[in-house]
DNA sequence: CGGTATCCCCCGCGATACTG
DNA sequence: CAGTATCGCGGGGGATACCG
């Protein structure tokens, strides 16, 4: 980006957070994806090559560092300045939910973007312990976004795109545009399943249980001042 | 700009607030500019026809207002979602502050931008009363640029361009970089008098109130975690 | 004063393919 | 897994002139 030609504090933070897609890399970053494969499945319609590009200028920014991992792997996290700029980012967000208009397009009802989210926000201590298998399916969805696989196992939480061949612990039955009202808290979770926009089918317990473990977006309990629409 | 297609609000926030000079824009609005003219000196680089774009676009998304004011001139000014944009925008420029390179370059040292600023933020209670005009001269510009004017009188106060004709009770002699310094705290007033880096001529009341009247920039008392270069 | 109209350039970005 | 390489286009925005 071009700069602004301005001294002026604003203009020079504007130069890096006004740049395409570095805000949603940022949030990403900030909810914990230190992978570049992981950063991108939050952020699927950006292309790798500008992902790179917006890794290296954050890095020469001084916002975020490359590390080396476990196994040698690459690994992105948040220096001190980016850590900083976290509440500056939570509270553009919150702004945006408070005060931006809601409508839901075919697009942006992406389940995959959902998924991303509310899978590393299982409430793990909520849930049975060992292995557990839940399959959200989405009735609005062609075949190769109609199902999704959560693993909960001893290694971690992990999304799956296919059958990870498992019995399945519980069916979820909802579609896209639901599972994404619901993680923004614009529909309870609890009026969902009472109006059968979202339907269960597993054990009883794992039923009962499910909406204490199934945590919704942080920015759920945002009130919006504009009603959404479009539902 | 094109929307990232997501529905996520921090998304939908920074397809607003990421458009180039928006961020910019807003800082004049808060900081009080209402008219077209007046916004567009603090942001003199942004052509006219992108500054109505934006203006539309900003009231498109409610985040300002377009009013008739006094004589029916437009005014423009932010509505309650605006308003609540405010502590983003500045937390924003004072992460800026805190953690970004701060090295002044010759076209970032425009003193007008400065005087801009600084001409709206004179404590007038602490002036002295009646016509008040002083001159700075900056001794590194070209002669366009060479001198400008603030005449404080009972309509208010006004920056000026030209020699207004009017009597000049203070001279004010420094160059661009160093009010700029000062503007945003980086060296302190009493310091770049002490050094001779600001000089006053004029009556010795209005010399020695001087620093009490001349306020600095919101932001300059915002340390920097990095050392400011290139001085 | 408060903007439009117009033109054109450039480069940011998207898409796709590929590699150590 | 973690990125590069390459190409092409679209339109954002810079510059300048002009108008009610």
């Amino acid at each position: 980006m071009k700069s602004y030609g301005q001294f002026c504090p604003l203009a020079l933070a504007s130069e890096i957070i006004g740049e395409r897609w570095t805000p949603l890399v940022l949030r990403e970053l900030m909810f914990g994806a230190a992978r570049f494969n992981a950063i991108q499945r939050g952020v699927p319609r950006m292309s790798p090559t500008l992902l790179a590009q917006r890794l290296r200028m954050l890095q020469a920014a001084g916002i975020i560092e490359r590390r080396r991992g476990e196994h040698s792997a690459t690994e992105y996290g948040l220096t001190p300045a980016g850590a900083e700029l976290a509440p500056v980012i939570e509270g553009l967000a919150v702004w945006g939910k408070s005060w931006l208009p809601a409508s839901l397009s075919a697009t942006e009802a992406d389940p995959d973007l959902i998924m991303w989210d509310l899978h590393r926000r299982l409430d793990l201590d909520r849930m049975p312990p060992g292995r557990t298998v839940i399959r959200f399916g989405f009735s609005d969805q062609p075949p190769p976004k109609r199902y999704r696989w959560i693993v909960r196992a001893a290694e971690g939480v992990q999304l799956c795109i296919s059958d990870p061949g498992f019995e399945v612990d519980l069916f979820v039955e909802t579609d896209s545009r639901t599972i994404t009202w619901v993680w923004y808290g614009d529909i309870s979770l609890k009026k969902a399943l009472a109006e059968g926009a979202i339907t269960l089918d597993g054990p009883r317990r794992l039923r009962a249980t499910f909406p204490s473990w199934l945590l919704l977006s942080p920015l759920a309990a945002v009130p919006r001042n504009l009603p959404p629409t479009a539902r």
